[in-house]
DNA sequence: GCCAACGTTGGC
DNA sequence: GCCAACGTTGGC
């Protein structure tokens, strides 16, 4: 099993719009770097679930990837600002995953709080400049992300598959 | 293949 | 709203 961060703006999808909906396809990933990760995702993976572009940002919880990598449907949808007339279906150029809430972490663990962290400290999540939206984490940084969340394994354990 | 212009991300 | 970082585009 591997460990992801991914990132949404809360005001346009957030965590408890996930618990909402209880699965989601992860469309419109439009960078090769993240694109490229997600094709790596496999089903059981876990995601850290980031808050950007929010007050405070942060990781609001856990997702699981409960559907591996297939052509993004918004990439054929003219209407969709993901369109990109330069995909078809037989090429496909863009893909999506899909996610699951597993748990929100009882309190928002902020940008902050991780610059704090000895595991966070220096990864790319916390260094200004990095855009990415879907990038690896390592199961340090996991634990250490749950453990300042309150939770604990068995938290995650307790959790119907 | 270089690189300037441009667009987007996302913290602040 | 500002702007630094940085990926992408397109002229050459």
């Amino acid at each position: 099993m591997r460990f992801w961060v991914i990132k949404s703006e809360p005001d346009v999808f957030s965590f408890a719009d996930l618990q909402r909906v209880g699965r989601e396809p992860w469309n419109g990933v439009r960078n090769y770097q993240a694109r490229n990760f997600l094709r790596q995702m496999r089903v059981g993976d876990l995601c850290l679930f980031y808050h950007s572009n929010a007050k405070p940002p942060g990781l609001a919880g856990v997702a699981r990837v409960c559907g591996e990598a297939v052509p993004d449907d918004l990439q054929f949808d003219e209407a969709s600002a993901y369109f990109d007339p330069r995909s078809s279906r037989e090429n496909s150029r863009w893909s999506m995953v899909f996610v699951e809430p597993l748990v929100a972490f009882p309190a928002l663990v902020s940008l902050d709080t991780l610059r704090t962290l000895p595991e966070w400290a220096e990864s790319p999540l916390t260094r200004k400049g990095t855009r990415l939206s879907v990038l690896p984490a390592e199961g340090q940084q996991f634990w250490e992300a749950l453990d300042a969340a309150g939770l604990s394994l068995e938290d995650l354990n307790g959790l119907s598959a």
